[in-house]
DNA sequence: GCGTCATATCATTGCTCACTGATATATTAT
DNA sequence: ATAATATATCAGTGAGCAATGATATGACGC
C-alpha cells in the first residue's frame, strides 16, 4: 500500500504578499478574469477590458514573468492564458468571501482606491 | 424535492481588487495567518508578528472596518479572531497556487516589494 | 484620585506603483 | 521593399499607501 505524500511548500510571507499584490489590481483581474473564459490574444483583451494597449501589455508582462499566465506566438497574434485552474479557484473563493464580507470592504475607506 | 439555489453573488472588480489588496501586505498577512491559529489580543500580535504596537493597530482597523477581523473586549484587553472560515482557505489556496508558481513569483521584478 | 498597562489615533514622510504617450519591434500581405 | 497590423518597451508623472513617532483614550488596581 503506497502512501502519497502531498507536503506542500508554504511559501514565505512575502511571496504571499506579493502574489496577492498580482491580483490586486482591477486592470490585472479584468485581464485574468477573462483569460479564465477562454485564451485570448492581445487585441482581444483590449476590447473586453477596456484598458489601453501599453496597459494590458505592461500587465501581462508582468503577469507572464509571474508565472500566472502563459503565451503562445499564433501568427502576428500573440495568445494569452491561465497557467493554472488554481487560478480560477482563487478568484471564485474571493467571491465566496465577499459573500460575508462585501458589505464591509465597500465602507472601509483606508484604501480610497486607485 | 427540494431545489437548493445558492445563486452567489459575484462581487464587482472593485471589490475583489479592494479585498485582496487587504491581503497584499506583509504585516496584515502576518496578522491574519496568526489570527488563523487562534484569536489573540494586540499585545500578542505584537509580540508574534515583530510589528511596532501603532502598526499593528493601524492594520486591525482597517481589518476590522473591512469585516475581515471581529474584536471582544476582554477587561484592557481587546481579542481579535478572524471573521470566517473562508479566509483560512482563501490563504492555503494562495500557497497551492505558490506551489505551482512561486519562482516566477520570486523573480518577478515589476514589484519591488515594500 | 493617581499610576500603569493596553490599545487607538493621527500627521508626516518616503517609497512604490499604475497609467499615459511616444516609440520600437515583429509579422504578414501586397 | 513598403505598408499595415499586432504587440512590446520605457520614461515620466501623479497618486496612494505603509511605517513611524508622538500622543490620546480607555480600563484596572491601589
Amino acid at each position: 500500500m503506497t502512501q502519497i505524500v502531498v507536503d506542500r511548500k508554504v511559501g514565505t510571507i512575502e511571496q504571499r504578499a506579493k502574489l496577492f499584490r498580482g491580483f490586486a489590481d482591477p486592470s490585472r483581474l479584468s485581464i485574468l478574469g477573462a483569460l479564465c473564459g477562454e485564451p485570448l490574444v492581445v487585441h482581444e483583451l483590449v476590447e473586453r477590458t477596456g484598458l489601453s494597449q501599453p496597459n494590458v501589455s505592461n500587465h501581462l508582462r508582468c503577469l507572464l514573468e509571474c508565472g500566472l499566465v502563459n503565451s503562445d506566438r499564433d501568427g502576428r497574434f500573440i495568445r494569452y492564458r491561465i497557467s493554472s485552474a488554481r487560478i480560477a479557484t482563487l478568484l471564485s473563493d474571493v467571491d465566496a468571501l465577499l459573500d460575508v464580507v462585501a458589505g464591509g470592504v465597500e465602507s472601509c475607506d483606508n484604501y480610497r482606491g486607485r
